[in-house]
DNA sequence: GAGATTATGTCAGTACTATTGACGTAATTT
DNA sequence: AAATTACGTCAATAGTACTGACATAATCTC
């Protein structure tokens, strides 16, 4: 049953290896950019999640003010994002990706896309879903709302140019 | 199908919040003797496949030997692990865990283990090899060689203590 | 309206993990 | 004897993260 002293070992390492490959391609992509992982991540919640505000993201990345601010701020000042002040909360900003940065988010949103695709190929949408649902219960319990799941909701959002 | 431009946005996302949550219970426990992660998975894999030598591991994690040097010079300071004479090739050392060493790995891979079984509490054999599967299939190909699937091969070494 | 709170930004210092490049030593191979 | 290999180490740099402190503008509360 790959367990030693009750401890699943097998799906840990496996778990490492999957993580490490899956990130690889992506970063090698951002070093062209001078960008790293972590732009990544912003880059792609804004694009998943266009006009949501600094403290939503700070949420959702679960990272601190002053991370994600040499992060941000290098993404804005290379034109992939744009703020805009909140409509209802002026001191909000809402975060839109520009069509550099949605371009960008989807070119490195590819090769992972491939990888799972080739990970799933022989299998139908049982099987995904069986993976979803694994991945998702992973996850910590109170943090699920957090994700979606299904097609992205896109907040009723302009989703345009900025 | 939570697909948008042929991108599976849902399963990188939810890759990366089960990762992050997969790795926070130790990184919360290794802060209490002043290690990260890097040292998580040193003593992981001198655990796992005890007698590996420096290269082995090198090319395990893919790190340079600058970043194991700090990481490894520490578990062996704090007797978590210990270095032997190769004994075929002088040059070589042979990298054990001490039983104190066997313990911190053990009670790192707990909560992680327990996540797992949780992950998959509904779920039968079939399921469980489903994910093993699909997380092995997310390694890049040339590496899953060295993966160890079944029961740890414990490369017939004695496996006490040193 | 005055004061408190909130959303965001920024400065300073620190920690951890990783890198490249260079050099040294002992052991093995050719 | 010379080249190569396995390992260790020094130095400099980068990327991501943290805590703590302080500033500003906008909103909320009394």
């Amino acid at each position: 049953m790959s367990v030693e002293d009750g401890i699943d070992f097998a799906i840990i390492e496996l778990f490492f290896f999957a993580y490490r490959d899956f990130t690889s391609d992506p970063d090698q992509m951002l070093a062209d950019y001078g960008f790293g992982r972590a732009h990544h991540r912003v880059l792609h919640f804004v694009n998943r999640r266009p006009g949501l505000t600094v403290a939503e993201l700070l949420d959702v990345l679960k990272i601190t003010k002053q991370s994600l601010a040499r992060v941000l701020k290098q993404l804005i000042d290379t034109d992939h994002v744009v703020q805009l002040q909140g409509p209802r909360d002026r001191r909000q900003r809402e975060l839109y990706p520009t069509a550099k940065g949605r371009a960008l988010a989807l070119a490195l949103a590819r090769p992972q896309s491939r990888r799972i695709r080739a990970a799933l190929e022989d299998s139908g949408a049982t099987e995904r879903t069986l993976v979803e649902r694994f991945l998702e219960a992973m996850v910590n319990p109170e943090l699920r709302a957090q994700i979606d799941v299904g097609s992205a909701k896109m907040s009723g959002k302009s989703h345009g140019e900025h």
